[in-house]
Order: structure tokens, then sequence, then C-alpha cells
DNA sequence: AATTTTATGTCAATAAGCTTGTACTATACG
DNA sequence: CGTATAGTACAAGCTTATTGACATAAAATT
């Protein structure tokens, strides 16, 4: 139930459509063109790169490629997550993951703890090693996302968050949601 | 002359830092924190997945690539372009945007002409077979940005635009103020 | 208890992609 | 002219991703 902490942030709750309440005027939708559409396809298309630019340099020189990022950020963000919610959440394969995955446990930046609940599984950790490496991953991610923000000012980042948030397929907004129960 | 239209749509302008008005108050920045970036860089993460996908399924089905699509879209938002300025702008080698490029030309989705200012460069243009097939792609793309614009409002999009202008680069901006002089 | 299904891990082979390096042509510029 | 630039082409070499076949262990079913 702590996940509207989280989302109180976003925007005015996903499910409800405020526009319900009262839409006396149709909603001017005129300024919705093909124009104002590829500058936020162009926007977010740039901004991706040079986010991806920001961790691919480390990584590459230690010898990780972006599933394996991917992989320290799920398991760091998400203590306890199996392998099976990675493979349905991240876009990588079975052998995909289990490679990445066994890199990063072997090099002892994840560890892997089967599951009190259902012991087939294992729930993954992250180690204070591997959380260093992904704090320095991330650093400059986050210097140029508080850089934006920061510049931007509050009010935008709530709409950036919003317009992200209706992009998103109900499917991958589970994850964004979840910590309600543990997020420990 | 068009380029100012689709800019002012975007914030407060680029070059000009509004803060350098007045700024009384230290201009509160707390929330601005590990949890507000991680959201925005998550948010963002999965909306580009989700986007991503939309355009993959088809791509992979004509057996076209990323490169492929990215080509497709810097030479039909910005006809004229040379390979060079393609280079620099696309994260690709050399070879990979030859390779995508001459795929593209020898099925007649992409034109090339010499240029006549300088003869060694071949300037791109779409072909409207091109265009047919690229407009397919970013269909699904904007149904979803559509989608997400419309629900979340133009005030939101408004921020959407601002914090994203503010993180990216310099060098990448260029490309989205061009159109002062081209744009034709 | 026997059988089936699920979750995970491993191997091996193949396919895709990307990078590099080397040549070669046509122009431009001085 | 000679050198630098823009583009094209070919091919080896490497890294990644994808697939399929299997092996285990444990949970679920019957």
């Amino acid at each position: 139930m702590a996940s509207g902490k989280v989302l109180g942030h976003v925007q005015d709750v996903p499910g409800r459509k405020k526009a319900k309440v009262r839409a006396p005027v149709p909603e001017d939708a005129s300024w919705i063109t093909p124009e104002t559409m590829y500058r936020g396809l162009e926007l977010h298309f740039f901004a991706h790169l040079n986010l991806a630019d920001d961790a691919d340099r480390q990584l590459s020189e230690l010898g990780f490629g972006r599933t394996h990022h991917r992989i320290l950020y799920f398991v760091s963000r998400t203590p306890g997550i199996t392998v099976g919610e990675m493979l349905s959440i991240l876009r990588v394969t079975h052998q995909n993951v289990q490679r990445g995955l066994g890199e990063l446990v072997r090099k002892g930046l994840i560890e892997q703890r089967t599951s009190m609940v259902d012991r087939r599984q294992r729930q993954l950790f992250i180690t204070g090693e591997g959380q260093e490496l992904f704090d320095q991953l991330t650093k400059r991610q986050f210097e140029r996302i508080s850089r934006a923000y920061s510049a931007a000012g509050q009010t935008a980042v709530k709409g950036f968050w919003k317009v992200l948030w209706h992009m998103i397929e109900d499917s991958d907004r589970e994850w964004l949601e979840r910590g309600s129960s543990k997020d420990a």
C-alpha cells in the first residue's frame, strides 16, 4: 500500500482519469500534431543516447555490456528478484541473462540465495562490491538527470514523469509500482 | 523558418537561462533525491523499451535492424543530409551506415544525389516508397505518444520536453535545432 | 508414490552485428 | 600538381544474441 508514496510524485495517479471529472470543453487536442510527436520522439531518442553513453563507456572498460548493467540495475532496485522475474521484465533471452548473471555472480557482484518460499527459485541480491560498481555506473546518469531536473524545475519534472508514465505499457508499469510489499 | 514554431513549444528557449533573471530564493532543490532520479531513469528506460518494441517488430519482419530505422528517420527528417552528417549524429560506424544505407538505396527507399555544392558529397533523400515504410514504422510510436500526450495534457508535455531538452548534450541539440537554415 | 510441470542452469552450434583495416575513386583546395 | 576529404567496397575478426537439447531439483498433481 506504500505504492502511493512513490506514485504521488509522478502524476495524478495512473488509474484515475481526471478528465472524467467534468469535460465541458472537448479537451482541445489540436496541439497534438505530427510535429509535436516527432519532437517528443527525437528528444527522447537523444536523451536516451546520452544516458546510455554515460554508462557504456565505463561498462566496456570492465568488459561488461548492457545486459550486465540491466541485471545489476534490476537486482539492485529489486533485491530478491528471481531469475524468472528478470526474464519477464528485461528484454533478454534465457541464455543471455544466464551468461551475464553467471559472470556477475562469479565476480562477486551478485549473490544468489535459494528462495525459502519456493526452493526452485534463486533470489538475487547485489553485494556491497556490486553496489559500488553500480553506483559508479549510474553516477554520470544521475549527474545528467540532476542537471536536467534542476534546470527544468519541479513542475516540468512532474510533467516529464506524467507523460512517460502514460507512455508505458501496463505490463511494465507493474515493476515500477513494485515495492508496495518489499522495498525493505 | 518553421523551426521557431516547433521550438516554441518545447521550452523557454534553449540558450537562455531564465534563472539568471533573478534568484532571490536559493531555488530549493531538496526534491532532487536519488529516488526521484531513479524514478526518471526507470520511466525513461521503460518508455524507450516500449517505443523501440513498437518499431522493432515490423523492422525485423522486413529484415531490417535499428540502423536502418535510424537512417530512414534522419533522412526523412533531414532531407538532403549527407553521409558524413549522419555519421556524426548517429552512433554508428562508417561501415555500418554504409551497409544499411546501401541496402536501403538498393531497395529504392532512399535516393542519393550528388551535392551541387561539393560534388564529393551525396545528399540523401527518402523516396515515396521509403516514406511509406517509414510512416508505417512510426505509426505505432505515434499512437503511443499521442495517447500519452493527450492523457497527460499539454502542460505536462511541455515539462516533458523541457526536462529532456536539458538532458541532452549540446552536440546533439544541434540537430534538434536544425532547420533554421535548411528545412526547405 | 508416480508423473508432470516449473524454475534454473549448462553446453554447443549458429546466426547477427559491429569493428577494423585496407583499397580505390572522385573531388576539393592550395 | 599534391594532399586532404567524402564516399564506396570488401573481408577478416570479434563480440553478442538466439536456439535447441539436456540435466536437476523441487513443487504440483493425480
